[in-house]
RNA sequence: GGCGUGGUAGCUCAGCUGGUUAGAGCGCAGGAUUCAUAAUCCUGAGGUCGGCAGUUCAAGCCUGCCUCACGCUACCA
């Protein structure tokens, strides 16, 4: 599809659950909004949709906790999020949500329609079951022991000490968060979607583009790390999927299909359809209709997302897509990867993040400014990194020195020499050139390499690399200020006004030229710009397209005669204090969290575990627990978490496997006591034979603790 | 351990299907200049392209092994 009829272009809809940080503007929004505000300079036909992931546990977890209702959350992150792109000046055509009536309409039909055709395997399993509140339990509702590093709130999807992702059924010891209960496994059916049945298919969409041996896109402009990515999905198998839960916060399976009682869509069921819940939003409110968005083969859709989205945008929507049947598939996902913050990861649970509405309201006249460091920094092809000081220096250095500086000379020296008044001047006269040194410089033939510049610029913004055009622009600044330096038209106007007049009217393009193509990136510059040079506001209805065109036929943009404003500062530098305030913040609120990590997490309803069920003594004589002394431990190759120890029992010797290795290393604890559990039924365990178990205490924070006598004793001595 | 992505000047990164003395921006050093927010312009220093081996007339780019970072995954009574 060289030149699509039209444009769909989606961000990844935040979840309503926290807030937004420089991280997330990074990823998928910035990127995203520069594209679309291109495509409109460009006179497309382009619709820009994006809105709140409204549903799922995680919400009505969060609402438990905070004492009030999940309606309250997601109107208050909804708000937020709205107030934050708005200001970050995000420009999308539609911000909806999919707590909307309209996209639960949406969704159900889309499932309704799936089930029709027969798309879905329908499986009974096993799942947990809270008799006291009668209803199946989210992931998230059940917490136990994570069977991987042995913490014990672990959640049911995921363990959140070592990240492991878990199914229900493998917790030890599982409760129920909503009564403390212990649940009991019930039957209850859901909905899968055959994944494995696209697997070919998607094969050849992801790795040669081609739909049905029909070409679709070109594969090779896609990012290597998503390809990378679905590949390694591809190559591992794909398994059904789920797309329905036992969840109570949600869009409801349709009431039409059997035994959907208390089931809801799963995300991936429901989020993405919210981009297209979004588009009839929108071509409802304009009056106008959302199918060629969508249906028509000469919509390119292009799908914004950081790399944790990458295979549901690639792999699952599609499948779900072609099942639907007529409806496009993404001519590109163009997937940033992450931002780290100032050397480390940036986490929303450490509170190690710029937040995006704290920056707007510390910053609230330097938004074009965190733009451009976020573009300059973008994490286009591998991982990247913000910090307050390149902040400060992009600032300084690039914004106010270079563009910022060539504008005010520009602007002062007009107002200087010509009152204002954009100059007339004689085509034949001769300057020194910045684009051609060689053959000097006439203006028209400087018009022409301005003109090949901004070619440049388009093609790079065609190809998703955002740093690459940035720096076009720059560029463009870069050489008006050359133009002046070469030329010195301060001390030129003594000797040969005439030719000044031709240096100053070229300058004056360079900076109408500016302020056009700062739209797609510093769009408050622009407008900034655009009252200086007393010109109407870019608004994004294809003026960077007539620009083109005038350059390329020799005509002036900025007309001669035209009268510009006073000059006035486009930046201003920012100062080390300010910088340094923002450092001490966030060192300061990541310390907090610090100290907190030695409490329970705040997540967590469960405070304590459970204390188990009674046994009799009996029980309690079955285990043969003897004091030992490490004698022996060695990192088990090929594990990350498992130590091999060798235990002396005095007159026993015992190698034991322990997943401990994350937690100390062998050096520290060679000669330490501990307590073993010596009669444990025997286990391999990565090619070791594990002999017992080694006792540990574990902290609320996750850390483990041999245990150990009050004073030296003889080793093998029994425990009671 | 498996899979994926990345490891290029002090910093942040470009380098297309392998082809002459490896590039940019910032920082640094020296010089020029004053219209401009002590801004600008010019020049320069600085890299055995993560390591080792191989394929080739020729490798930053291809192959193998190793290593480090990040992500997914596995082991972890």
């Amino acid at each position: 599809m060289l030149n699509p009829e039209r444009y769909l272009v989606t961000s990844a809809l935040p979840y309503a659950n926290g807030p937004l940080h420089i991280g997330h503007l990074s990823g998928a929004y910035l990127s995203a909004d520069i594209f679309v505000r291109f495509l409109r300079l460009m006179d497309k036909d382009v619709v820009f949709v994006c809105g709140s992931d409204e549903n799922g546990a995680a919400i009505t977890m969060r609402a438990k906790k905070e004492g009030i209702q999940p309606q309250e959350i997601i109107d208050k992150y909804h708000n937020q999020f709205t107030q934050a792109f708005d200001k970050m000046g995000i420009s999308f055509d539609v911000y909806h949500r999919t707590s909307s009536e309209l996209h639960k309409e949406t969704a159900q039909d889309f499932f309704l329609d799936l089930y029709k055709k027969g798309v879905f395997q329908e499986i009974d399993s096993e799942q947990y079951y809270d008799e006291k509140a009668k209803q199946f339990l989210a992931d998230r509702y059940i917490m136990g022991t994570c069977p991987k590093c042995g913490h014990t709130e672990a959640y049911g999807d995921q363990c959140e000490k070592c990240g492991s992702t878990l199914s229900p059924l493998e917790l030890i010891n599982p409760i129920s968060t909503l009564t403390q209960e212990k649940p009991i496994l019930k039957k209850t059916k859901h909905w899968y979607l055959p994944l494995n049945k696209y697997e070919n298919w998607l094969n050849s969409f992801i790795v040669d583009g081609e739909l049905d041996n029909t070409y679709h896109h070109d594969a090779t402009k896609w990012k290597n790390h998503v390809i990378g990515q679905c590949k390694s999905w591809l190559d591992g198998g794909l398994q059904p999927r789920a797309m329905t839960r036992d969840l109570d916060w949600g869009v409801d399976v349709p009431h039409e299909i059997k035994d959907s009682e208390g089931k809801k869509l799963y995300v991936w069921m429901d989020a993405p359809i919210g981009y297209i819940s979004a588009t009839k939003y929108w071509a409802e409110t304009n009056n106008t209709d959302w199918k060629p968005y969508w249906q028509d083969q000469d919509t390119a859709l292009i799908h914004f997302i950081g790399k944790d989205n990458i295979v549901f945008h690639c792999l699952i929507f599609p499948s779900i897509l072609k099942a639907k049947e007529n409806y496009i598939l993404p001519i590109n996902v163009p997937a940033n990867q992450f931002m780290n913050l100032e050397g480390n990861k940036i986490s929303t649970s450490k509170n190690w993040a710029v937040w995006v509405n704290e920056y707007i309201s510390d910053f609230p006249e330097n938004i074009d400014e965190l733009r451009y460091n976020l573009i300059k920094n973008m994490p286009e092809h591998k991982d990247s990194e913000f910090t307050w000081k390149n902040f400060q220096e992009t600032n300084n250095n690039e914004l106010v020195n270079n563009i910022g500086n060539f504008v005010n000379r520009v602007i002062v020296l007009t107002n200087k020499y010509y009152n204002g008044i954009v100059p007339e001047f004689d085509q034949d006269s001769m300057f020194k050139g910045v684009w051609d040194e060689d053959f000097g410089g006439f203006h028209e033939t400087e018009i022409l390499s301005l003109h090949d510049e901004l070619q440049d610029l388009n093609s790079y913004l065609r190809k998703y690399e955002f740093r690459a055009a940035l720096k076009t622009l720059m560029n463009i600044s870069a050489k008006g200020n050359q133009l002046l330096q070469f030329n010195e038209p301060w001390k030129l106007i003594k000797e040969d006004p005439e030719s000044v007049k031709a240096i100053m009217n070229l300058a004056l393009q360079i900076v109408n030229v500016l302020s056009v193509v700062l739209f797609p990136f510093l769009p408050f510059t622009s407008a900034k710009l655009r009252k200086i040079l007393n010109l109407t506001e870019i608004t994004g209805k294809g003026e960077l397209l007539e620009l083109l065109d005038e350059l390329a036929l020799g005509e002036l943009p900025l007309e001669t005669g035209h009268k510009i404003n006073k000059a006035q500062h486009l930046f201003s530098k920012i100062e080390d204090n300010v910088i340094q305030k923002q450092i001490d913040k966030l060192k300061k609120s990541h310390k907090i969290v610090d100290l907190k990590i030695t409490e329970p997490e705040s997540d967590n309803l469960m405070e304590k575990k459970a204390i188990k069920d009674i046994i009799n003594f009996d029980d309690f004589a079955k285990l043969d627990l003897r004091t030992g002394t490490i004698k022996a431990a060695e990192k088990v190759k090929k594990a990350d978490k498992l130590l091999k120890l060798t235990i002396d029992l005095g007159d026993d010797e015992r190698t034991v496997a322990s997943g401990i290795a994350m937690h100390y290393t062998p050096e520290e604890i060679i000669g330490k006591q501990v307590v073993l559990l010596a009669n444990l039924e025997p286990r391999k365990i990565r090619g070791i034979k594990s002999q017992g178990m080694i006792l540990m205490a574990e902290g609320s924070d996750g850390k483990l603790s041999f245990i150990n006598t009050d004073m030296k004793i003889e080793n093998g001595s029994s425990i009671n």
